[in-house]
DNA sequence: GTGTGATACGCCCTCTGCTGGCAATGC
DNA sequence: AGCATTGCCAGCAGAGGGCGTATCACAC
């Protein structure tokens, strides 16, 4: 029954526990009538190691013999020998709930097999302790052990602690003996006591055959080494929840760390709703309140109500402002003097009891140093439920949120622009809305930078040292440091760097150079794929060919403002317009010329006269001229070859200025 | 039963630093 | 005109400080 139908006790297993006791040393008898349930701490006394390393599926099995294993009773149970069936039980799929906890029962000693069976692989820690057939079985003792908690290798080796250890429970118990093998085993209560500790609970002998006890196994506070065990009585006449129960007594478990210790030898009460357990009746009788709704003290301003008279006070002196714990040296003021002493630590006397033992961190607060050690860990127990980040505390996790929200919750009260982060707002306003907007100049190059975290990136983007060198364009000057090299190439600016070797031709830019050395070799590499003319720069042959082959070019045609005649170039329009305006002859002498192109010039920028195409000021005149007298497209020269030879005359004086470019149309225009 | 210190959890805050979009600027 | 550079700026996350509150252990 027991050992094969998964309808083990579940949900009895939280309704039973009445207030139970601790049982250990033996107990008083004055109170055997509260001792219905019990609590053992159990300490390991054995070598786990060992146990590891004879059996992978973990040291019950391991010590137990396979198919046999006799039991041997602890020293103070009367001498009696009990040898208990141990048997594996496979839980059915609809009993899900059960394959989070692992079972032992323990069969009644009449029953001297101990039988155990391998446990199937899927669930290796569930073993039951129970007559083979189990139909005879009428008490046991389930032991819960939360899978949760331990890995499978260590919950099995707690689980042979737990019966290890129940010898030394038992030997001075006598009330529940578990022995098993030479220094262990497992004995159901003892047949006389049971039913006096029954009778004493007003049941009946008859009851308690239909008994199970219940225990649960929980770590100790310092590791393995002691394990907690947590003994109630089962009714068997409600199995129909029981597998509920039992992932209930899972969740239960897994919620509660445990930290009772009872070396000493006195009672301990356990509540019946979780797992807290108290020596003391009054702070029992105190916790117990903590499950009730029960909360008789009403604050009489808003009417909230208040489990004890401490509680409402505190509550009382946050609606009255009267705070009695007051701060020697600031003036602060606390409800409580717990808030007073930790404010005293952060404050004024900088106490940090919790130091990290990874760093030269320390705290105030236990809970601050947790949540730094997450920072050594790498831990991030919150997870976002909207995408892969995790953090490392729920402050985090909430402002995080907002990247899926969109909620912007402050608020400039300036601009009214909005912010996700209040710090971010405190910047914005600092540094929108603020007269003294604090600057950051850096300390290299006196760049003024608005921001702290901005001068970071400037200093790293600039200003740090790189193993590689960075080579000069212009030279083969090199450098570590990005703002030397370009400080360095800043001295290049002014310089006609690329000299002709055939010449004194210089320029600046290394392609004019290029042009101009076609000069010199002849070279005329753009070819026109209509006549097969051959020019040396690109645009003298986008102008031949849209003259000449170009059947939608449509010339340009300039009149003179005087008299209306025609021209189909700039520079004659203005040649025609000298001699009409006011009959004044033209010079064709060099000072005339230069007179000319001033006034030319001068009319142009005045906006007077239509301004040539390319003739336009420039703000770096003396580096396009050339391009820009080259763009005189449309036939502003006299004729083709005057082009290109106002294109060749000027090829190796490509950095001449606006004046000079003019004269030089003004000569070709003499032509 | 109550007061008090200790503990734990949660909330909110600040400071800090990195990132990437954007626009101005220079080449 | 196109491209690279760089400061400005908002978004976002890491780390830690400070406090409010609930609960427990213990002494009285």
């Amino acid at each position: 029954m027991v050992a094969t139908e998964p309808s083990v006790p579940s949900e009895q297993f939280t309704k039973i526990k009445e207030p139970e006791l601790i049982l250990e040393n033996g107990l008083q008898e004055e109170e055997e009538e509260e001792e219905e349930d019990g609590v053992c701490i159990l300490k390991d006394c054995g070598t786990p190691r060992e146990l590891e390393a004879e059996c992978a599926y973990g040291a019950l099995q391991a010590r137990i013999p396979e198919d046999e294993l006799e039991l041997v009773p602890a020293p103070s149970v009367e001498g009696d020998k009990h040898i208990l069936t141990l048997q594996a039980v496979h839980l059915v799929s609809d009993e899900a709930g059960l394959q989070e906890t692992s079972w032992l029962s323990a069969q009644p000693p009449e029953e001297m097999q101990m039988v155990v069976q391998q446990a199937s692989s899927e669930l290796p820690s569930l073993v039951w302790l129970g007559e083979e057939s189990a139909q005879s079985l009428q008490q046991c003792v389930a032991i819960s052990v939360q899978e949760e908690l331990y890995s499978l290798q260590e919950m099995e080796v707690m689980e042979f602690n737990v019966l290890e250890e129940n010898v030394l429970v038992a030997s001075e118990d006598s009330k529940l003996v578990l022995s098993l093998a030479e220094n262990s085993g497992l004995i159901k209560p003892e047949k006389n006591e049971e039913e006096d500790q029954l009778r004493a609970e007003g049941g009946s002998a008859e009851g308690a055959e239909d008994q199970f006890f219940f225990v649960e196994a929980s770590p100790g506070e310092d590791g393995s080494h002691e394990i907690v065990l947590t003994i109630s009585n089962v009714n068997f006449e409600e199995h129909e929840d029981r597998s509920a129960s039992g992932q209930a007594n899972v969740e239960k478990a897994n919620s509660v760390k445990t930290q009772r210790k009872t070396k000493e030898a006195k009672r301990t009460f356990c509540c019946d709703h979780c797992m807290f357990t108290s020596a003391r009746v009054s702070s029992f009788n105190r916790h117990l309140k903590t499950h009730t709704n029960d909360k008789p003290h009403l604050c009489h301003l808003c009417l909230k109500t208040f489990r004890t008279v401490t509680l409402l006070r505190n509550h009382i002196n946050t609606h009255t402002g009267t705070r009695p714990y007051k701060c020697g040296d600031c003036d602060m003021a606390f409800v409580t003097s717990g808030e007073l002493v930790r404010h005293r630590r952060y404050k004024h006397t900088h106490e940090k009891p919790f130091k990290c033992s990874m760093c030269k961190y320390a705290s105030v607060e236990a809970s601050k140093l947790k949540r730094h050690i997450r920072s050594h860990t790498g831990e991030r127990p919150f997870q976002c439920c909207l995408c892969s980040y995790a953090s490392k505390d729920t402050y985090k996790l909430k402002r995080h949120m907002r990247t899926h929200s969109g909620e912007k919750p402050y608020e400039c009260h300036i601009c009214h622009a909005r912010f996700t982060q209040s710090g971010t707002m405190k910047i914005h306003v600092l540094q929108k809305h603020s007269e003294n907007v604090p600057k950051y100049e850096c300390p290299h190059c006196a760049t003024i930078i608005a921001r702290k975290s901005d001068l970071r990136v400037h200093l790293r983007n600039l200003h740090t040292y790189n193993a590689t060198e960075m080579k000069c364009r212009y030279c083969s000057a090199a450098f570590h440091e990005r703002y030397a090299l370009i400080q360095h190439q800043k001295t290049h600016k002014d310089e006609k760097r690329f000299k002709c070797e055939h010449c004194s031709y210089a320029c600046k830019q290394e392609r004019h150079m290029r042009v101009h050395l076609r000069t010199h070799t002849g070279e005329k590499p753009f070819t026109c794929l209509a006549c097969n003319k051959c020019f040396r720069q690109k645009q003298l042959l986008n102008v031949h060919f849209k003259k000449y082959h170009d059947s939608t070019f449509i010339p340009t045609v300039h009149e003179c403002p005087k008299c209306g005649k025609s021209f189909s170039r700039w520079n004659n329009m203005h040649r025609h317009l000298r001699n009409c305006d006011a009959g004044e002859k033209s010079s064709t002498s060099g000072k005339g010329r230069t007179k000319r192109s001033a006034v030319l010039k001068e009319a142009v920028k005045a906006g007077l006269l239509p301004a040539p195409k390319g003739l336009r000021q420039t703000e770096n005149s003396d580096e396009t001229a050339i391009e820009e007298v080259s763009t005189m497209s449309g036939g502003q020269f006299p004729d083709e070859m005057a082009l290109v030879s106002f294109r060749e005359a000027t090829a190796g004086s490509e950095d001449m200025d606006e004046d000079m470019t003019c004269e030089m149309i003004l000569n070709l225009m003499d032509k």
